[in-house]
DNA sequence: AGATCGTCCGAAAACGGTTTAGTAAAAAGG
DNA sequence: CCTTTTTACTAAACCGTTTTCGGACGATCT
């Protein structure tokens, strides 16, 4: 069919072991020699074939990445990250678009395992007994992003600092002279972590504590405007007092202040709203919203450094990352005016 | 080091080519010996190499598709399409993030090659002679997605048919009763295409044509927003008396509402604005953009069905596939009032 | 001159599957 | 009862690399 690295030994006269050598780098072949076979793999447009490579090598080079959901741009930027990293040092990534199944996850670990991957960095929605038996099966170097895996799992992971991100934020409305504040919680674990954040927060500073939690499903985060809207719906009938709210996402955000202005409620003059992520949309005039930051493309590349750093045997064994956040003050959120 | 099909093979006294057979599914296979193997494989827990099977077979199940930009969510929803309709037909997708790079491109297709995937799916920002060369080199089936290749390529393709669309939403705008409709115009090959369609428009209905081209390379557009403003601002010195525009991209749009707000003009009051996309938040209350709707999925499904054609042989030369588009009417575009 | 040492290269054995060709035993046909 | 066909399986070649081991040959040393 194609043209092999024999046909390339016949052309220059040497022996197929030569060739392989010329190909990997290797010294103990002459200047001559070489060029020769440069020459002749140029001329008859030779390729090496990458499955034998890989099947002799107990390398492959490939590591998998897997992303929740391809159409949410948050993972996009994990994965352009993690990207990077890895492509410098040599390695190709096959990603899997997981789609928010739990079963697709399961079937791409066996895949993984199928194509003997070097590495995997994994984000699962939720850590089963059944993944973390199926992780521990493939038996190949994972480290998971922004779902923190049970300790005794020994996988480790990379994430923000969700809790100290909260706090800060939580301390920025305060300073602001908010006491009355919300908090819209996401359905997940990093989503809990915020809210433990919160109610420290609450209790710290004697205020009352006003969280409320998305009901949604972790798999079917793609709604999160209307849940916003649902969920400032309910601040606003069970605390009507509240002037600040921290949402747990710029989605959620954007959809509570699309229930605000259908109360006629202005942002920020009647409430401040501060967000998570700063979508890229967060600094439109119409929201100018305030926000958690998050470091989305350091942390893909954290977490494929430190897979890197497993599979190059450099540490055995990682401790997990967090990684700082910061906020950005936008106009969404204003001193707190007694009366105004 | 792992368990191979010898082990199996071994473990349950039959030799390597019945259990080969047997996972493979031939039916000159007794009941009661595929039995057997079935229990030792998972017993063993068997996973067969697959670059062993690659390197046998001549097909790879693999088939691959490049994202131009994994950050916008356009292609992620190409790409989702795509996958959905490969991998119920057995496909693994090897996704390749282009970043917008063309050598990034160049080095996916030569990997490509290395790994023998069985087709491609490409979605190249431009058509250089050098592309061209290396797609021809591969020898690899491959469909091309929203860049029209050189009819000369032999490289079929699937897109919205942008012409009939653009045609479609002038349409609209002037049976609203608009007559200076201006048209921000996007410096790619689906831009020159609408603005084709813009233009023949205009002449046909003897409208004056009003066109300004957003002046970014191609790899560029995420600053599409900024863009945005910037054409506007453009048209609004050129051309005050404008009272509709109609922007390559929702993005765009927004842009161009940045700047009236900011120039205190209202929208549809004093301008009406359409885009092109229908992006998520384009139905927001601020924007609430009427909007050129694309089928994103179906585009990808589109392509990927086409591909499945060609390597299985089914069709030998696919046509080029064009798909409809649809105006989505919101409240960004209302009829002309004179003087109004 | 013989022993020792580098340098450059080749033969052959993996790697883990698939597939072709063939065979022994059982069933069917005459 | 002998031949043909079918059934259920195996041996061995092959896919295209990498890698180990060793050999030839010229240079250097004693």
């Amino acid at each position: 069919m194609s043209v092999t690295i024999r046909d390339v030994a016949k052309f220059c006269g040497v022996s197929v072991s030569t060739v392989s050598r010329v190909l990997n780098g290797y010294t103990d072949i002459s200047e001559e020699t070489a060029n020769k076979v440069f020459a002749a793999i140029k001329k008859l447009d030779y390729v090496p074939n990458n499955t034998a490579r890989m099947l002799t090598r107990k390398d492959t080079k490939i590591i998998g990445l897997t992303i929740p959901d391809i159409k949410d741009p948050f993972f996009s930027e994990n994965a352009s990250g993690a990207e990077k990293l890895l492509l410098e040092n040599g390695y190709q990534i096959f990603y899997g678009n997981m789609e928010r199944s739990a079963d697709k996850l399961l079937n791409y670990l066996q895949q993984a395992r199928q194509m003997r991957f070097d590495g995997l960095i994994i984000t699962p929605d939720e850590w089963t007994e059944e993944l973390l038996d199926t992780i521990r099966r493939i038996s190949m170097p994972v480290v998971a992003l922004r779902r923190r895996p049970p300790q005794s799992s020994g996988v480790p992971f990379v994430d923000n600092d969700h809790y100290k991100g909260a706090m800060e934020m939580m301390t920025y409305l305060t300073d602001l002279g908010h006491t009355r504040i919300a908090h819209i919680v996401l359905p997940t674990g990093i989503g809990a972590i915020r809210r433990e954040a919160y109610r420290d927060f609450c209790q710290i500073r004697s205020i009352e504590a006003r969280d409320v939690k998305i009901d949604l499903p972790a798999n079917k985060l793609d709604q999160a405007r209307e849940n916003g809207y649902q969920a400032m719906k309910r601040i606003h009938e069970t605390w009507p007092d509240t002037t600040a709210v921290f949402a747990g996402t710029d989605q959620l955000a954007i959809g509570a202040m699309v229930y605000l202005r259908e109360k006629g409620l202005s942002v920020p003059a009647d409430i401040s709203i501060a967000g998570v992520n700063d979508m890229d949309y967060a600094s439109l005039p119409w929201f100018d919203l305030t926000t958690m930051s998050l470091n989305r493309t350091e942390m893909g590349r954290a977490a494929a450094q430190m897979l890197l750093d497993i599979i190059e045997e450099r540490r055995p064994h990682p401790e997990n990352l967090l990684l700082g956040t910061s906020i950005i003050v936008r106009g969404s959120t204003i001193k707190y005016k007694n009366g105004g």
